[in-house]
Order: C-alpha cells, then sequence, then structure tokens
DNA sequence: GCCAACGTTGGC
DNA sequence: GCCAACGTTGGC
C-alpha cells in the first residue's frame, strides 16, 4: 500500500518551483544529514508514493505542492564530494551513510497551507509535523491527514 | 554510559 | 537576528 509523506526543503535552496522547472521535473532529494530522515527514504519509502512538498525557514512555512517519490533508495552522491556543502568523509562510497530517493513535480497547490493554519486544525493536532520540537526534514503522514489537508485547499 | 559543549533547524 | 529544541560529538 502507498504511503505519505512530507519533505521540507527551504525555497531559498530549492523550491517547488524549481522542482518544477527541471526537464524532467524530477530531482534528486540530496543532503540529508539526519539518521531518521535516511531511514524512512532507504528503508520505507517506495516508487508512487506521494508526499507533500513543504517550505520552510521562509517568509510563509507551509505545504506549497505535492511530489511522488521516483526511484527506490540509492546512497547520495553528494557525501562523497569535498566540494560538495554535505560532503560527510564518514561516508565511505563501499558502505555508503547516507541516501536519498528521486521526487517527481506532481502539482502545486491552489495556495501555500500554512503550518499556522494547520495548527489551527485539531483534526492534525497528532501530525509529526506539528510535535513540539520537531525537526525531521522527511516525516510521515497518514492517509487520514493526507486527505484532509486535500480538503482545505 | 554519562553529559557538557557545540552545531543545526526552523519558527518567529 | 533570536532562541528553543534537539542531535551529535567527545572527554571522562
Amino acid at each position: 500500500m502507498a504511503n505519505y509523506w512530507l519533505m521540507k526543503s527551504e525555497p531559498g535552496e530549492f523550491s517547488i518551483d524549481d522542482l518544477r522547472a527541471r526537464r524532467s521535473r524530477t530531482e534528486p532529494w540530496d543532503g540529508v544529514r539526519n539518521y531518521q530522515a535516511r531511514n524512512m527514504m532507504r528503508d520505507e519509502m517506495r516508487p508512487g508514493d506521494q508526499a507533500f512538498f513543504y517550505h520552510s525557514a521562509c517568509e510563509e512555512p507551509g505545504i506549497v505542492g505535492i511530489v511522488k517519490i521516483a526511484s527506490e533508495a540509492y546512497p547520495d552522491p553528494t557525501a562523497f564530494d569535498p566540494q560538495d556543502k554535505h560532503y560527510d568523509p564518514k561516508s565511505d562510497p563501499d558502505d555508503p551513510r547516507w541516501f536519498l530517493v528521486d521526487v517527481k513535480f506532481v502539482r502545486k497547490l491552489g495556495r501555500t497551507i500554512g503550518l499556522r493554519e494547520l495548527r489551527g486544525h485539531d483534526a492534525l493536532a497528532d501530525m509529526v509535523l506539528l510535535r513540539r520540537g520537531n525537526r525531521l526534514s522527511v516525516m510521515p503522514v497518514s492517509a487520514e491527514h493526507w486527505n484532509y489537508i486535500l480538503g482545505l485547499e
């Protein structure tokens, strides 16, 4: 059964519009350096799963679009590149520490569903995103929450 | 294994 | 820019 996710990106680094502008509309979700987030990408995501694209650390944090998981997990090449800002010398190409999946643009939402708005809905109170101190950049979303949020659009 | 110091995330 | 929350590191 397909699962649902939420993936954060700083729009100043990589936005939903950047993804849409790619010729393939597909991009490797690189640079994740958190073990929980890695484990979800590596062990639980499947091609065809859908995810909310979330803009963080910006003027209006919130859900801006939908993407589809477009590959199995594979080693994050940026971890091996000393020139890359996400370089991790402890990730051995023969025993990679960091993984990623490709994501493909599906659509932008008609409007941004802001973090503040999400917090206002009791039905969403136990979303991982809304938990105190949550810092995960990749997290699961229940089917109930997924459908509820789409209903807000 | 404990825990203080440090770095990062991300909302505000 | 501030700062709360949390993960990681490393000395012991």
